[in-house]
DNA sequence: GACAACATACCAACCGGTCGGTATTTAATA
DNA sequence: TATTAAATACCGACCGGTTGGTATGTTGTC
């Protein structure tokens, strides 16, 4: 695109907040447009559906998270297990602020539309597994590294982190704090820290 | 009550379909009467509100899930730490059919509401941390029958099960099938046994 | 005949989406 | 470089349908 479109920029930002806060079905389009600083025809102009939003502010979301998660300072680490363990540090270190500034936007719509948007769906299976495969390829170096030989494999291991932390938000929504957030985070770590400092007998070669 | 109002126990009984198809605030009371098959009259003969319908079916899930999980088989087990094992077998093993039969409705219902509705927010918290407080007895009993001095608690462990539950079901949702949720059950088992089984230095009396 | 349990008809506000129009850039041409 | 045509970005009134909720019944039971 030549000219970047501003309005498309604020409606997308403004929709994490939306969102986050009030879910996906709730967000009406006026509430998007208000939360913008944007009329309905701009909104339209550029989403030809509030689902075609859905999508595109999944893929704004991967975007974002994957530069943000790039430039994280875990990823210094030599050492590809303390690579997976700092970025469990860090995922406990950004729980800040109220809860829609740090809990997950996907994971949030995927709840409401797995069974009335599939493209959305798809976008969002695609920005948190695209998420896991990052940390996968830790894992995996991880488990190198260390000779590791498991019955679960590091792809599996990656996406179990996610499911705690998709938990996570939903226990801190329950009870209206990251606290709990935290603590499950903690447990996380100490699972993927028992893995491989205790491998059970025949895991590692 | 005197005597019992089938319409309302028919919409309680619908409301879980419907919520954990569609979500909360998707869920029209339009929707909950047909798929109810009652009148519009009749819900808010019995409900005050959309919200208040909420609070009570949050409730309801309560009800209906506590005398489910007492009446499972791995209750059975004269060893605590078997009954927490066995817990996790049993909510692997009830993965079956579509979505919408195996999700938690008010995991589903927080998410949308946690920021609206209080109400519903404390219902849904209740029913959660109240299921999380019988598997916290029977790992609390597991610590004392091990010996077990630890750095976590039974209840941060218990919260843990049910956080690792919550996401295991977004990422179902977001990939169209239980298979990811058995594996991340199956993870948080593998953690339990660890725990129990190779206590760090000084974890044991 | 009092009262709970429904049914029916209805309402104002809000929903996603459309539409005719305008302001601003960009591109082509002379 | 001036003129103009086409494309893009944006505006806000408007539309039909749906929303949660209400007002007014009717029916069955103690």
């Amino acid at each position: 695109m030549v000219r970047p479109a501003p309005a498309r920029d604020k409606i997308l930002n403004a929709t994490f907040t939306v969102i986050r806060t009030k879910g996906y079905s709730a967000a009406s389009v006026d509430d998007l447009c208000a939360a913008a600083g944007v009329t309905k025809g701009a909104f339209f102009h550029h989403f030809a559906s509030k689902d075609a939003l859905g999508v595109a502010v999944a893929q704004h979301w991967s975007n974002v998270t994957s530069g943000f998660f790039a430039g994280a300072p875990y990823k210094q680490h030599s050492d590809p297990l303390e690579r997976v363990l700092g970025y469990l540090d860090f995922r406990r270190d950004i729980l800040q602020g109220e809860l829609p500034d740090f809990t997950c936007l996907v994971g949030t719509m995927v709840q409401e539309v797995h069974q009335s948007s599939p493209a959305i769906t798809a976008a969002c299976d695609a920005s948190i597994s695209g998420h896991a495969e990052t940390i996968e390829a830790d894992i995996a170096q991880a488990m190198a590294l260390y000779s590791m030989v498991a019955t679960w494999t590091a792809k599996s291991l990656a996406l179990h982190t996610q499911a705690v932390l998709q938990g996570a938000f939903i226990l801190a929504k329950a009870k209206g704090g990251a606290a709990i957030a935290a603590d499950s985070i903690d447990h996380l770590k100490r699972y993927i820290s028992l893995l491989f400092a205790n491998p059970q007998p025949g895991e590692r070669t």
